[in-house]
RNA sequence: GGGCGGUUACCCAAGUGGCCAACGGGGACUGACUGUAAAUCAGUUGGAGACACUCCUUCGGAGGUUCGAAUCCUUCACCGCCCA
C-alpha cells in the first residue's frame, strides 16, 4: 500500500464528494474520524457496510476510527433521504439495539490495536443529557433558518405532502453538535457517510469552524445503486442483515453470489480488501467468462467469511452446491440435515403423509411457503413448486409417505431459489 | 380556533349510488429464455370452497340513508394547505 488512503479510496469510487483539504490532511497526519449509524434495528444491514469497511481502511492506514451508535439522534429521526416522517422507537428500545450493533462492528473494525484502536460511542451518552435552553442559545444560535432550509434534506421534504415535523427540522443541529463534541473530547476532525449525509456533515464542519475556529473536514460515500435501479440491499425476504439469526449465512452468502455482472466489479471495490490486481483479474474474468461467475464468487465468499466466519462459509458453500448443482436424492440424512440447516424449515406429523396422504396445497401453508391456499394454489398452477427437486404436475398432487427423503425429509422449493425442509417427525 | 382539501390493496393512483375484489403504473411472485446474471416476453398478485361456478371479507374507524354504498349523510381519528 504505497498510495494513500485517499487515493485508495478513490480508486475503490467511494469519494463521491469531499471537502477540500481531506486528502492532504489524511497524508500528513493520522486523524481521528468518526462515522455515525442510525439505531432501527438490532442489527446492521448490508447498505452499512460501505461506511463500516471505509473506517477500516482508514484504520489500515493508521487513523482512528470512531463508530457512533445513534442512540440519541435515533430518537428524533434523520429526514435525510427519507420520504416521510418516521415512527419513533421507544428509548429503551434503542438502547438495547446500540448494544447489539456493537457486537457486528468487531467483524470489520480492530478494536484491540495498540496504535490506534477503534472505538464505539454513543451519542446517547451527551446527546440525551443537554439542556434545551442551554443548546439553543449555545448551538441554534449559530445556525440561521434559512441556511437549514437550503438543505437537500430538508428542501424535498418541504415539496412533499406529508411535510416535516420541528423535530425533524432539528436533526442536523444535534448531528453538529454530535462532531463538535467528538472534535472537543477526542479531537475528531472528519466525519464520513453516505452522499445523503453531505448536508447534515457540513453543517458540523460549520458548527466546528464557527465555535471553535478550527478547520474540521467531511467525506461521503456514494450511494450504492444497481446497474437496474432497484435498491441494494433487499430480496424477496427485506433487507439483507449481518445478523444470522435475520439473514443466515446461506442467504447472505446467496445475496452476493447473485450479484449481477454491472454491479460485481464495483462491489468488489466497495465490500472487500482485495488488492488492485485480484480485482483486476476478476474484472477480466467476468468479460471473458461471466458464466462462470468468478468474480460473484469471490464476493460472496469474501463477504460470508467477513461477517460469519470461515465455518459459516463453508457451509453455505455446500449447501450451494448441493441445491444449485443437482440430485439431492442421493444425501444421507446427515447431510440433509446440514446443507438445510439455514434454510427455513417445519415439523410435519407422520400421520399426515398415510393414506391418501397430504393435499400438496396444504402442505405448502402448513410450511409457510405460501401464505393461503390460493396462493399455493397459484403456484402450483404455475408450475412454481418443487417437491425434491421435481417439479409438481399433477392435477390434484398429494404428498405421500413415498416422498420422504432418508424416511424422515421432504424438500420443498418454490421458483428457483427458495426452498423449505419440511421436517416428518412421530 | 376557523376555512378548504385529503385518507382506496405492498407503494403510487383511478373510481364519486348497481356493470367493483375495485382501471392503470411501480414493486413482488411464477414461467419461458439463461449463467443461481441482465434484458425481453407471458401469467399471477384479498380469503374459502364442490375452483371456468359460488360464497365471505375489504376502499381511515364507528353509525346511518337505500332494494343496493368505496361512492350519499352523521360523527370520530389522522394528514396537508391557507387564515387566526
Amino acid at each position: 500500500m504505497s498510495h494513500s488512503i485517499f487515493e485508495e479510496l478513490q480508486w475503490r469510487g467511494m469519494v463521491y464528494d469531499s471537502i477540500d483539504g481531506v486528502q492532504q490532511m489524511l497524508a500528513n497526519e493520522k486523524v481521528t474520524v468518526y462515522n455515525g449509524f442510525d439505531v432501527t434495528a438490532d442489527s446492521l444491514h448490508v447498505g452499512h457496510i460501505v461506511p463500516l469497511i471505509a473506517l477500516a481502511r482508514l484504520q489500515r492506514f493508521g487513523h482512528h476510527p470512531i463508530a457512533l451508535a445513534g442512540g440519541g439522534t435515533t430518537m428524533i429521526g434523520d429526514p435525510s433521504g427519507k420520504k416521510s416522517e418516521r415512527s419513533l422507537l421507544p428509548v429503551e428500545t434503542i438502547r438495547e439495539y446500540a448494544e447489539a450493533i456493537k457486537g457486528q462492528l468487531a467483524h470489520f473494525l480492530d478494536f484491540e490495536s495498540k496504535t490506534n484502536p477503534a472505538k464505539v460511542l454513543n451519542n446517547a451518552d451527551w446527546l440525551t443529557s443537554l439542556n434545551m435552553i442551554e443548546f439553543m442559545r449555545d448551538i441554534g444560535k449559530n445556525f440561521t433558518v434559512n441556511y437549514m432550509l437550503a438543505k437537500d434534506s430538508v428542501r424535498t421534504r418541504l415539496e412533499r405532502e406529508e411535510g416535516l415535523s420541528f423535530t425533524e427540522f432539528t436533526y442536523m443541529l444535534l448531528q453538529s453538535y454530535d462532531f463538535l463534541y467528538l472534535y472537543d473530547h477526542y479531537g475528531c476532525r472528519l466525519q464520513t457517510g453516505g452522499s445523503d449525509q453531505w448536508g447534515n456533515i457540513t453543517a458540523g464542519v460549520e458548527l466546528v469552524r464557527r465555535m471553535r475556529a478550527e478547520q474540521v473536514y467531511g467525506m461521503v460515500y456514494p450511494l450504492i445503486t444497481k446497474a437496474d435501479g432497484t435498491k441494494f440491499g433487499k430480496t424477496e425476504g427485506g433487507s439483507v442483515w449481518l445478523d444470522p439469526k435475520r439473514t443466515s449465512p446461506y442467504r447472505f452468502y446467496q445475496f452476493w453470489l447473485n450479484t449481477e455482472d454491472k454491479d460485481v466489479v464495483n462491489y468488489l471495490k466497495y465490500f472487500t480488501f482485495l488488492e488492485h490486481p485480484v480485482i483486476d483479474d476478476l474484472a477480466a474474468a467476468v468479460v471473458e467468462r461471466p458464466e462462470a461467475r468468478e468474480a460473484q464468487r469471490k464476493l460472496a465468499g469474501v463477504m460470508t467469511a467477513t461477517v460469519h466466519g470461515e465455518t459459516a462459509l463453508a457451509r453455505a458453500d455446500q449447501a450451494s452446491q448441493a441445491l444449485f448443482g443437482g440430485d439431492i436424492s442421493g444425501l444421507s440424512a446427515a447431510e440433509i440435515s446440514d446443507i438445510f440447516s439455514d434454510v427455513p424449515s417445519c415439523e410435519l406429523p407422520k400421520t399426515q403423509l398415510e393414506g391418501a396422504g397430504l393435499p400438496v396445497a396444504d402442505l405448502l401453508v402448513t410450511a409457510g411457503v405460501a401464505k393461503s391456499k390460493g396462493e399455493a394454489r397459484r403456484s402450483l398452477q404455475e408450475g412454481g413448486i418443487y417437491i425434491n427437486n421435481h417439479r409438481v404436475s399433477a392435477e390434484n398432487p398429494a404428498a405421500g409417505l413415498g416422498d420422504m427423503l432418508e424416511g424422515q425429509f421432504i424438500v420443498l422449493r418454490k421458483g428457483k431459489k427458495n426452498y423449505t425442509l419440511v421436517k416428518v417427525i412421530g
